[in-house]
DNA sequence: TTTTCTATGTTATAGCATAACCCGTCAAGA
DNA sequence: TCTTGACGGGTTATGCTATAACATAGAAAA
């Protein structure tokens, strides 16, 4: 289990401090939080978080970073689930279709939104050494980006806005490259 | 020929008014100058522009839109290049390197990149109807999301910015939805 | 209850990408 | 001149990612 080992209080995973992305914590609780938000949003919806979705979600939460679709297929198949690739590529279309997950499209990936329900366009910080994802508001961003289509004519519907670089923890380590 | 046809006039898609993006226009010239501002940036960079590199690079400027690396490859082999995947994949590759062109995730696609030499972050703007995509400046965007990350201690090296929408020939066609 | 729609499962296949190896070319140094 | 090493480009083979098409079961609506 990679994050039960850190005993950093976790003050929210899912709508505090955004400083807390990178840190290492114990999110169980996190993951029950947004468990029951997920429900909520669902449910406001008319959509039915039924077993997979709601396992996949599971899978997505306790992994606590970005998940190919065969390493989320493993693990449904490992609870009774079915094994084809189409029963995870199914439930993970279903969380990011209501915003429950995002799909990361550098790392061919996906990771639970921690910020389900609310209005967001995030962007992701994936660092190239250790893997980490981190979802960062990028509501502003957004904005520009929006004002900068509407002046080519274009009309945005979705965006992915996905860095690569360094997260804190690794930033110093590769200075030395 | 899908570009030879518009006889509008066109004030080079490399390097003037963005607002040509999206418009149809005959490019040969532009192209040919890109190729030209394209081999000064390898020699630049110490590297060189091989017959299957130059190809490559030809081959996503005559199509004027973003290929799969297996589109590319057939072409390639038309011309008598090698025809296994790794051909192009290795050009491509060393295209982007270069900044010479771009690689479109959400589209598991590439293309040449309009603005070669200059530094520049560029964002894309996708038609999900007509395929369609357009390079945008996104140095404003770029600097957001730097400082942005910056607060979190993350250090963006590269970014992806992709928005999936309609494009202005589009977007009437879609509104009787 | 019957019908209908949604969800889940299957088989099969399509599409994207890279590892590993071989060989030829070219330039630098012995 | 010969050798060596870097690089480029070609190959075979394989792995990973994703979806099409069809069958069945269960929930919701009529």
């Amino acid at each position: 289990m990679r994050e039960t080992s850190a005993a950093k209080a976790c003050t929210g995973c899912a709508d505090t401090d955004p400083a807390l992305a990178f840190a290492q914590h114990d999110h169980s609780h996190c993951a029950q939080a947004l468990l029951l938000r997920a429900e909520a949003v669902a449910d406001a919806a008319g959509a039915r978080l039924t077993p997979v979705r709601r396992r996949t979600l599971e899978i997505l939460l306790e992994a606590h970073r970005a998940l190919g679709a065969y390493e989320v297929l493993d693990r449904l198949a490992a609870d009774g689930f079915g094994k084809q690739p189409p029963v995870a590529y199914r439930a993970l279309e279903f969380l990011v279709e209501h915003g429950l997950a995002h799909r990361i499209r550098r790392l061919n990936a996906f990771a639970a939104c921690m910020h389900p329900g609310e209005v967001h366009a995030p962007a992701f910080l994936i660092c190239r050494l250790c893997g980490a994802v981190a979802e960062a508001p990028a509501g502003p961003l957004r904005a520009a980006l929006d004002a900068k289509a509407a002046g080519l004519g274009f009309v945005v519907e979705r965006a992915n806005i996905e860095a690569l670089g360094l997260c804190p923890a690794c930033v110093g380590k590769a200075s030395c490259t």
